[in-house]
DNA sequence: TCGCCTGTTAACAGAGTTGTTAAACAAATC
DNA sequence: GATTTGTTTAACAACTCTGTTAACAGGCGA
């Protein structure tokens, strides 16, 4: 072996991804992410054979991420309504550490039955498994009264529509990668997380 | 002439629409619009001159389509209230039409710093013009201590995610186009709208 | 009728992209 | 020190995509 036996293959896969969230599959050249990763782009082709193969196993990781993430956030054995403000914020701060995530696995999904296939069932069998447990304790939490009677499903969409739209407009008048220190970009993120916060447990609060 | 002289240039325009709307500018292929507008691929650059050109004037379209529609949606004169819902579901009903516009419009803004640039000084300078009608109806309402005391730019923000996000799920679990019809998704839509209303009224009262 | 204009087509040029391969090369093993 | 194995490179083949062009068809005015 010469230099770095398993570092050119980590060093593709790290360009790959960037730029493959970044740009989407359509958009992105081999010979880009073989120049991002300093290598001559028949590595590409000897480590993953073809570009469909990459890109799909980046994709394939980033969607099971998008979706555990969600779950676990929610995962803890604090008072329901701690529980809650603390999954929005972990599922939010998950969010500002990948900001374009979201919109990269909806555009890919869209584009692609078989990614479509892929993600209907094997991403989301699993996820839905897990939530089951969560939606336990939120109808028991419903039965005592304690919330309004809110439909699961809903409210989770509630919680990703405010959560992953926020990020979907911090990169209209962000930079969400050079941005990170930018004090307007942190104000308009706290401001989110606060808001997407109350609005859920608002809508949750027996009036 | 021989045939059609503008229905050429106007299937080519519809054509062009429905595919770039779908796959995006870097998916989509010259050839493959003239294939859908039954033309020869040499009358796009006849009439167009280049893919881009073709693609910026349906993009343009599209994003003040998007925004002016924003607007538009909550301009009427009932109480404060009634017009909140009313706006709220009249840009639903937009979506309901336009499924796909958001993603695709938030998808091509990212991608090129050309687009955010036009979005950032064409369109969204003319849509704040307008929203400002909206939000001093929205101060004068809050002045009055009829509502709680919340950022007009939030309200705008949370609403175009409950609404927007509902479509992105969507094109998930059902085909937008093909399945006008399917129950189980007018179901969904319906769920969601009264949903969405309800959170964003819900945000708004005095406990 | 002739020439001109518009719209259209097929063929092609040029650039860029993916994917292949043969050869060089460096370290590990024998 | 020769062999083997894994890694890298340069060159290239095949293909696709965008954009051009030359030829052509029919309508229209001179």
């Amino acid at each position: 072996m010469e230099v770095n036996q398993t570092n050119t293959e980590q060093s593709i896969l790290a360009a790959a991804e960037q730029i493959f969230i970044q740009k989407g599959f359509a958009a992105t050249r081999c010979m880009e992410i073989a120049a991002a990763a300093g290598v001559n782009h028949a590595m590409l082709h000897y480590y993953f054979r073809t570009k469909e193969v990459l890109f799909n196993q980046i994709f394939e990781k980033k969607a099971a991420q998008l979706l555990n993430f969600f779950v676990k956030a929610f995962d803890s054995d604090l008072p329901f309504f701690e529980k809650l403000q603390i999954g929005i914020e972990t599922h939010f701060d998950f969010l500002v550490e990948n900001p374009r995530l979201p919109l990269f696995v909806f555009r890919e999904i869209i584009q692609s039955q078989e990614r479509k296939q892929f993600i209907l069932q094997q991403v989301f069998p699993i996820g839905m498994e897990l939530l089951k447990q969560i939606e336990r304790a939120f109808n028991k939490e419903e039965k005592k009264g304690g919330v309004r009677p809110v439909k699961f499903f809903d409210l989770l969409l509630n919680i990703g529509s405010l959560n992953v739209f926020a990020f979907v407009a911090a990169q209209i008048f962000f930079d969400v990668e050079k941005d990170r220190e930018n004090p307007e970009y942190q104000k308009f993120l706290n401001a989110r997380k606060k808001n997407n916060v109350e609005i859920i447990i608002n809508s949750l609060k027996i009036q």
